[in-house]
DNA sequence: AGAGGTACCTGGCAGC
DNA sequence: TGCTGCCAGGTACCTC
């Protein structure tokens, strides 16, 4: 479900409900995520200080004055807010009260998600030291792609995807802005321009910064923090169109696999 | 070092 | 109706 504009939907429509508030008690009903949920963080999280809700790639990041939790909603993770101690679902699997009748609600019905705790720099987290830039800050440019991918030889879209190349981009966007890019998905990597990359991380910064501004993708069921959809996917051009006129010169849109993930685009828009 | 495959897990759906 | 197999928005880790 979730990528970088889900995330981050996520976190803007958590934040104001967490920030300032100190936690009261974690309740764990189901430890095995993608990695145990550890006593240790139930322990050392209790009366923590909420003191901001940040993210870096689909990470998020909920600091305190004694240490983060690391929260990553895996493939179908996802977060709200919710009140009266309201009787959770089967795959509600932790809850984090912060007071005033306010709980935060995390379900995962695959469980591939993480609730992780660190009281160490977040620089030198062994999941977040190595990821590449953020998608929309200055750090993440066309030359920046460009000298990145010199003598690679994978597809194109499979070095989009790759988190420590640049974080956040998921399958659905990879799709989208290699399209508006015109730029074809299985094309190696090292063998694309420097103005195509220009254009490709452009493309990038585009394709997410609306998606944030229209709350994200719903495909299934995901919703911010409360519970609303997004509505990009009235946007997407060629994700899960496969047969589909391509919006700008009306030829179906394919369908292909690239390192075994579903893959759209036109054939006639994208070389 | 880079490329590709595997694993984790459940739910929904197409096809028989 | 009910079974089987396949697919799904992620990514660390393994092998070659």
């Amino acid at each position: 479900m979730p990528e970088l504009p889900e995330v981050e939907t996520t976190r803007r429509g958590i934040e104001p409900h967490l920030r300032g508030r100190t936690i009261q008690k974690l309740i764990v009903r189901q430890a095995s995520l993608r990695w145990p949920v550890s006593a240790t963080l139930v322990r050392r999280i209790k009366h923590a200080h909420i003191e901001q809700v940040s993210r870096r790639a689909k990470y998020l990041l909920i600091c305190t004055n004694s240490g983060t939790l690391v929260i990553h909603l895996g493939m179908s993770g996802s977060l709200r807010i919710v009140r009266d101690n309201a009787p959770p679902g089967p795959h509600d699997h932790i809850d984090m009260l912060v007071g005033d009748n306010t709980t935060l609600r995390y379900r995962d019905p695959r469980r591939f998600g993480a609730w992780l705790w660190t009281e160490d720099k977040l620089e030198s987290h062994p999941l977040l030291c190595k990821l590449g830039p953020e998608p929309l800050s200055d750090n993440f440019s066309g030359s920046y792609f460009f000298n990145r991918s010199r003598g690679r030889k994978l597809a194109i879209k499979s070095f989009l995807m790759d988190s420590h190349v640049v974080a956040g981009i998921g399958n659905i966007y990879a799709s989208e802005a290699l399209f508006r890019a015109g730029i074809h998905p299985s094309r190696a990597a090292g063998r694309i321009s420097r103005q195509r990359y220009t254009k490709l991380a452009d493309a990038v910064k585009q394709v997410l910064s609306e998606a944030i501004r229209q709350g994200g993708t719903t495909l299934r069921d995901f919703s911010n923090g409360e519970g609303k959809p997004g509505y990009f996917q009235r946007s997407l051009n060629v994700y899960g169109k496969t047969g589909e006129p391509c919006p700008v010169c009306k030829t179906p849109i394919r369908e292909t696999r690239t390192g075994q993930r579903s893959t759209f685009y036109c054939p006639h828009c994208q070389r």
